[in-house]
DNA sequence: GAAGTAATTCACTGTACAGTGAAAATATCC
DNA sequence: GGATATTTTCACTGTACAGTGAATTACTTC
């Protein structure tokens, strides 16, 4: 791509831009967040970004381009599979190595087509891969539906709602509370 | 308060106002409604917003106070819980007569501190207050983040996001799909 | 139907912003 | 070390907006 032509100050200043955007967007969603400021956080000249992005849209859409990270689960037990999905799927937010890109789309996604659309393809793609080999094409698509909803749930009461108390709670127990749902739906299915 | 001493014209006005306000809101969330298109779908002055109102951030409050409407369900058998809370929760959404207040609050919390105050208050009481009742306070307390968390996943999911297939269920299929997981939820917690 | 009050409109201010293009600084190559 | 290309800065334009206050219109009451 474009980025490998590109001397390594500039790929430094490029990825300096777009640690600086997550950050804005995903404090302050696409509106609020001004070029102006993404580039102060970023020590440039805001004409820089419009330079490596071309416009603030642009810039959201590179913004957005993040991945759930989730394996495939071809192989696990099924009776590991809840425990498995709940742990993987709330790895990128709780380590969030890449300025919080999992909580930048949720919250666009709410007030933005544009990222809703991205959530939805990366959703459906990532769930369905991660599941087909352990329960099978018809399976995986039938219940990634309702698990997806029920992921999003927490992810949005803990991450972004921030409602108490799964907003506290660690982790593990988080898990805990969530894997017989995980657990239900699955085997809802398998009948 | 004083909307008693307004006249039957201004009484009118406001609540144009305030309906043109929560379509805006939930349709693009705060920043990106503007008094003036707002004004205009009310058909009135954008500064009616400000003489009414005070501010586009008071506005914004008055369009939040929206109410879940979830009943005392004191006395609901414990089969029947589930069944019951899915299906009230979801009724607001469902036939929005107050042009889509449920999902303007959802939206706008996750970017909006403030609308996110104002949902994590609204659930925390509304929860608590429909199932103490049912469940006795300790057991209400203790099941209503992870149920709250539940349904607004799946109300997230269906309203907001829009993600299939959840988006497109009829409400009754919706329900039948999320109460065997409230149904795992309220007997996790029975022990 | 005139006097007074409330509702509404209008013309305006200041500000914050996205985006532009030319000039300056910095690196790269012969 | 001068020529060329790339990166960065700077000064600017136009626009969209929230909010203000005076002028105007529509109601009410006597």
């Amino acid at each position: 791509m474009a980025q490998q032509l590109m001397s390594a100050r500039s790929q430094r200043t490029r990825e300096a831009i777009l640690r600086a955007a997550r950050m804005h967007f995903a404090a302050d969603g696409y509106q609020r967040s001004t070029i102006r400021a993404i580039a102060a956080t970023a020590s440039i000249d805001p004409s820089m970004v419009m330079r490596y992005f071309g416009s603030k849209g642009q810039l959201f859409d590179a913004a957005l381009d993040v991945d759930l990270h989730l394996p495939d689960l071809t192989g696990t037990p099924a009776e590991l599979l809840p425990q498995a999905l709940i742990t993987h799927f709330l790895a990128p937010w709780e380590d969030d190595l890449d300025e919080g890109s999992m909580r930048l789309l949720l919250r666009c996604a709410a007030t933005n087509e544009r990222a809703a659309e991205h959530l939805r393809q990366m959703l459906h793609e990532q769930f369905t891969s991660s599941l087909r080999g352990a329960l099978g094409a018809e399976r995986a698509a039938a219940c990634s539906g309702i698990l997806a909803a029920q992921l999003l749930g927490v992810a949005f009461t803990r991450y972004v709602l921030r409602l108490r108390p799964i907003a506290d709670l660690p982790v593990a127990a988080l898990a805990d509370l969530v894997t017989p749902s995980l657990r239900t739906v699955l085997a809802a299915d398998e009948g």
